[in-house]
RNA sequence: GGAGAGGUGGCAGAGUGGUCGAAUGCGUCGGUCUCGAAAACCGAUAUGGGUGCAAGCCCAUCGAGGGUUCGAAUCCCUCCCUCUCCGCCA
């Protein structure tokens, strides 16, 4: 029978686990996660490996009657043979149904714990251990009063939230005129800068399978709807992806990666679907927090060795496409609480938003994450090298080139001018061919 | 969507009930030869797990899941995918 806990299942290897079972309880504990798992965990992949043993010896047997089977001269001697035989497949099968249980129990328990953490990750339980790295220019000061997007948005004819709520409901919108030109200058801007620091350029599907999802470490068949992130297509096994980390990181499930191949970098273009399961009510205006953006994400599968240095490596391109689009923003060291269960560590860039707010805040705008082999293991991508026998799970890392959206309300907040007009961005102007969102009349 | 064919190791491609984890070719790696290289020749070369100091041995895997059988790559069922032809279509 084929075990359910396959090559590449778990999250964290159980014998990892079972090895390095203080860690991992105390970065459970860091994480806000409940450490009870990491005892279960152990307890049932004991009794698994109990039972994988068993299960070989006794399928041994079998296999040596079988082999027995065609000397067997006599219909006596064949007679006992069968006998002998068929009690021990159903002694095979007996394991079987208990492993299947056990490992059921193991599995439900294994995804449950997040992955380990960068040590130099802040510790904290929630985002107010988070901490600023970085700082890159300076909330604009304006001398007159700054509209929010909605409003620019509205007073410029650059967005249709009514049209959007009448075709597909709350949180759908249309982009109009120059905010059409920009989002498309936006995913130009963003592959291309991408592309020139050696990224692959990839479009993917919108849709991909429950498994790839899982795999990723979204939930799609969380049976909470309150939580529940993903939109998913009746009738089928399909999702519609809620970020092109999700098709990007399953276009190599359950390859073998020479080392020599490696690393591997790619720029997604997307679009993005999330329910907003649990922020009814938060940023219902505008185009903060909607259904469906367009996002533009890099991807990279590489040995365990470069992935600190490629996360470091994303981050700079992000830092290098938020600086080109001249917006002052900040760069946030994820604390251990607040880091989603797939990441070991995660940088999130928040750019100044002067409609947000009172009097302008930082909103998130792009994030990167390296989530080591955590996606890897469950997806069954690995790699050989001659250093090694065998192969070893590759290490994958996450992080937003562009999402339009968000982006977008940054680029119309803080380039407004006093006479209602918005400047496009330099580095945008070739694609949207005007220098000036002039003011309608 | 309809009809047909098919899914086997890194690739190509044999294999229709046990001697098959699997011929052969290509590729790759190691060696011989050579000043060096090519060619030629010799050898090695799937993955995961278990066990052992090790050589090795054992279990599982031939698209996925289930079934028949003492025994399945091989027979049966379901599903997925690919190819060819037809239809439809941006």
């Amino acid at each position: 029978m084929r075990l359910l806990i396959t090559p590449g299942s778990p999250m964290l290897d159980a014998a990892f686990i079972r090895e390095n079972a203080e860690a991992v309880r105390a970065n459970c504990a860091n994480r806000n996660a409940p450490t009870f798992p990491v005892e279960r965990v152990i307890a049932f992949d004991d009794e698994r490996r109990r039972l994988v043993q068993l299960r070989s010896e006794t399928a041994a047997k079998q296999n040596q009657l079988s082999k027995g089977f065609k000397d067997a001269k006599t219909p006596d001697a064949k007679e006992a043979l069968r006998k002998q035989s068929t009690e021990l497949k159903e002694e095979i099968a007996g394991i079987d149904a208990q492993l299947k249980i056990v490992e059921g129990d193991l599995l439900s328990n294994l995804i449950m714990i997040p992955n380990m953490t960068h040590p130099a990750a802040p510790v904290g339980t929630d985002a107010t251990a988070n901490t600023v790295v970085a700082k890159f220019g300076e909330p604009r000061r304006f001398d007159f009063k700054p509209k929010d997007h909605v409003a620019l948005c509205e007073a410029l004819d650059l967005a249709d939230f009514e049209a959007g709520t009448k075709v597909a409901g709350q949180k759908f919108y249309f982009l109009k005129n120059e905010a059409a030109l920009l989002e498309i200058a936006l995913v130009q801007y963003a592959i291309h800068t991408a592309v020139k620091a050696g990224y692959t350029p990839i479009i993917t599907p919108d849709l991909a399978r429950v498994e790839v999802l899982e795999g990723i470490g979204f939930m799609p068949r969380d049976p909470n709807p309150n939580t529940r992130q993903i939109y998913t297509v009746a009738d089928t096994d399909l999702c519609l992806i809620a970020t092109a980390e999700i098709t990007l990181g399953g276009m190599h499930k359950d390859q073998i990666f020479d080392e020599s191949h490696l690393p591997k970098r790619y720029v997604g273009l997307s679009h993005c679907f999330r329910t907003e399961a649990g922020a009814a009510g938060r940023d219902t205006r505008g185009l903060y927090r909607v259904h469906q953006f367009t996002k533009i994400e890099m991807f990279a599968f590489c040995t365990p060795d470069h992935s600190d240095a490629i996360h470091e490596e994303i981050r700079g391109l992000e830092e290098q496409i938020f600086q080109g689009l001249g917006l002052a923003f900040h760069v946030i060291d994820t604390c251990a609480g607040d880091l989603g269960g797939p990441a070991y560590r995660k940088y999130d860039l928040e750019a100044w938003m002067p409609g947000r707010g009172a009097a302008g805040e930082y909103g998130e705008v792009t994030s990167t994450s390296n989530c080591t082999d955590y996606q890897s293991r469950r997806l069954g991508i690995r790699y050989k090298s001659k250093a090694f026998k065998g192969t070893r799970f590759v290490h994958t890392l996450n992080g937003t080139a562009i999402a339009c959206t968000r982006a977008l309300v940054a680029i119309l907040e803080n380039y407004q001018q006093a006479d209602g007009s918005v400047i496009i961005p330099e580095v945008l102007r070739p694609w949207v061919g005007k220098d000036v969102i002039s003011a309608k009349t």
